[in-house]
DNA sequence: CTTAGGG
DNA sequence: CCCTAAG
């Protein structure tokens, strides 16, 4: 069979934008992200990859369509799938955008909602019958249970690349439709059992999931799984045929004609150990002894959470929403499609009651996931190691939430692992190194409060400007560039975004040269990077390293007195009160600045003063009287009764020096 | 949206 | 400064 796949293009940064980093960024237009799923054919060539179709391809598969169409059966859809049979266009950027302005937003699907349909189904069709042929050839080398590990691995594998281009695009398809779903083989039963089942095949098993599909009959005559029928300890290895196939059907609910004996045991296997029941019949399994145990035998479900690891997190977390839930991928599409359904309150049984000790002692805990930038700052050795940690985790009962949203790790030929995601920026589909987002941040909003204390400032801004404008260019963004950019983002990538990035800035730049009056930098907005940041000392001595916008004395004074009206903590009282027109002063800042004060002050009250002025480093010094008035409020603020004495004095001296040195700040 | 606190 | 969790 000729390697025909296709390959989803597909941005998903409705779904989570800071998932999707960098994609969201400024360089694309809302257009294309309101374009989220496009479909290409492709053909996955030997060493795996991606080609785009020929026209004879194309063609082919377009009369299988047509043949297929009619015994097609229906599938709900929202009009948010789109096949795309491009020309023999190279896979570029050029396809997606035509590709995207061809459809608005699903206005245009009633057209032929229905032919796609039965595209995708023949889709399905051909997928299962596929995976059938996959299966026979590989179920006598197959593990007992693929973990996580595993599936990626098999993605990675040539013989399997195509299958999981059309397993993925398949399935896919179906996650985005909303609302009930029926995925062809469930047919009527909507029933959770079977649905959990099915995706915990699917998850966990990418080999043998087509089995089911095409070999179970629609009838599913009865739809509830009966344990009672499962009786004490059952050798699955033991079992003929037949056997298996009651065993299956005890577990399911629902017959079978497989005929395979490791897919039945794998089948039963998984179903039951992630069978949503688990909570009052529990089976685990020991080397391919499957035991029923009726108190919960929570140390063998560790056990098969660690082999089964991150896929079946999402497994778990599916039980509750099986109604909507179609299927569970590897990659990127399982990532995305974990995320959509974690609701909060579907804090789901399942994963509870499988991890007993974890519910038992804390229902949630939110470790706080650190922004995606340390995400993708790990290694690739670090994205071994998450790999694997994510499963150790699982092994603890402690599903980590870090490795539901972690990239997904694919293992190159090169034995290198790489983070990567799924992106279609080059318009093939395929997995690119995963790459931080541009930029985060509030933008800042303007700096005409700082101008203030600047009336000379202008030959400096244009100045500071200048040189920010170079410095991007060359070096991009200063943040993130330096740690991630330069291994990890692909060249071309690199240069889009880069090109997209610059232009409108240097439009900015320029307003701010040329009509320094009036407009100035309000036009600066999107404070990337574009601060320019007039007052800091540092930008005198070069080396502006981020978008920092140094707290001039003026400022700090500020913040000082309105910490000593309002008290500490009321930063939304002082900034807007005292900084009102320091738009680019959010509480936040004021609030890390009077952490940073109170440190200096304790800081410098212990140890010498004299250093107080010293531009040692570079940073402005912050004079004494203002430290010590720090510390002052501080120890009236932290409920103690200091009885400084000198507590008058200080305020006013250190007003006094404020205003003397407002003057030339 | 604001505050608190960690990175 | 940035991020996130909580209120």
């Amino acid at each position: 069979m000729e390697k025909l796949a296709e390959v989803q293009l597909n941005e998903e940064q409705r779904i989570d934008e800071s998932f999707d980093s960098n994609i969201s960024s400024p360089a694309l237009s809302p257009k294309q992200i309101a374009n989220p799923v496009v479909y290409k054919l492709v053909r996955v060539e030997g060493d795996g990859r991606l080609v785009p179709a020929t026209d004879d391809e194309v063609m082919e598969v377009e009369n299988l369509f047509e043949e297929e169409k009619v015994e097609a059966r229906s599938i709900v859809d929202t009009g948010q799938v789109e096949v795309c049979i491009p020309d023999e266009e190279s896979p570029s950027v050029e396809a997606k955008t035509e590709v995207s302005e061809g459809k608005s937003q699903g206005e245009d699907t009633k057209v032929d909602a229905e032919k796609l349909n039965a595209r995708l189904e023949y889709i399905g069709v051909m997928l299962q019958q596929v995976k059938q042929e996959e299966n026979l050839r590989l179920s006598n080398a197959s593990p007992k249970h693929s973990s996580t590990l595993m599936t990626v691995d098999g993605q990675c594998s040539d013989q399997r690349e195509n299958l999981s281009a059309v397993e993925e695009k398949l399935q896919t398809n179906h996650s985005l439709k909303e609302g009930p779903l029926r995925t062809p083989i469930l047919n009527d039963s909507s029933n959770n059992q079977l649905v959990s089942e099915e995706i915990s095949l699917k998850s966990t098993d990418g080999l043998a999931v087509g089995g089911s599909s095409a070999s179970v009959p629609a009838s599913c005559s009865s739809s509830m799984p009966d344990f009672s029928r499962i009786k004490g300890e059952i050798c699955l290895d033991n079992q003929t045929v037949r056997e298996l196939q009651e065993t299956f059907r005890a577990t399911f609910g629902r017959e079978t004609t497989v005929k395979d004996k490791l897919w039945l045991k794998r089948r039963i296997a998984m179903g039951l150990t992630n069978s949503c029941d688990v909570s009052t019949t529990t089976f685990t399994i020991k080397d391919n002894v499957l035991v029923r145990t009726k108190a919960k035998d929570t140390q063998s479900v560790m056990e098969i959470c660690k082999n089964t690891s991150q896929t079946n997190e999402m497994v778990y977390d599916s039980c509750k929403d099986v109604a909507t839930i179609p299927a569970v991928k590897v990659g990127d599409q399982q990532v995305l499609f974990c995320k959509r359904l974690r609701k909060p309150e579907v804090d789901n049984e399942c994963k509870e009651d499988v991890c007993t000790e974890q519910s038992a002692s804390k229902r949630v805990r939110k470790p706080t996931k650190r922004y995606i930038e340390e995400l993708s700052e790990s290694d690739t050795r670090e994205c071994a190691g998450r790999c694997e940690s994510s499963t150790k985790h699982s092994g603890n009962g402690h599903f980590s939430p870090k490795s539901i949203i972690s990239p997904v790790c694919v293992f190159s030929t090169d034995e290198t692992a790489l983070i990567t995601r799924q992106d279609s920026f080059g318009g093939s589909g395929v997995q690119v190194p995963y790459v931080s987002r541009m930029r985060r941040g509030r933008p800042r909003e303007n700096f005409m409060s700082i101008m203030q204390y600047h009336p000379n400032g202008m030959g400096m801004s244009v100045d500071v400007a200048k040189s920010a404008l170079g410095a991007r260019i060359s070096q991009q963004d200063n943040e993130t560039g330096e740690k991630n950019w330069k291994d990890r983002a692909t060249p071309k990538h690199n240069q889009q975004q880069m090109v997209a990035k610059t232009e409108p800035e240097k439009e900015n730049v320029v307003k701010c040269i040329d009509e320094p009056e009036t407009v100035y930098f309000d036009n600066i907005d999107s404070g990337d990077n574009s601060d320019c940041n007039l007052t800091s000392p540092t930008s005198k001595y070069g080396v502006r390293r981020k978008h920092h916008r140094a707290w001039t004395l003026s400022e700090v004074i500020k913040l000082v007195e309105g910490v000593s009206k309002y008290g500490a903590g009321r930063w939304s009282e002082i900034k807007k009160v005292a900084f009102a027109s320091y738009a680019y002063r959010t509480s936040v800042d004021l609030k890390d600045k009077w952490r940073n004060l109170l440190r200096a002050s304790f800081a410098q009250g212990s140890n010498d003063k004299g250093m107080r002025n010293s531009r040692k480093h570079g940073s402005m010094p912050i004079p004494a009287p203002i430290l010590l008035r720090v510390r002052q409020l501080a120890e009236k603020d932290s409920g103690g009764t200091p009885d400084l004495s000198s507590s008058k004095f200080i305020g006013c001296s250190g007003r006094s020096v404020l205003d003397s040195r407002s003057g030339y700040l």
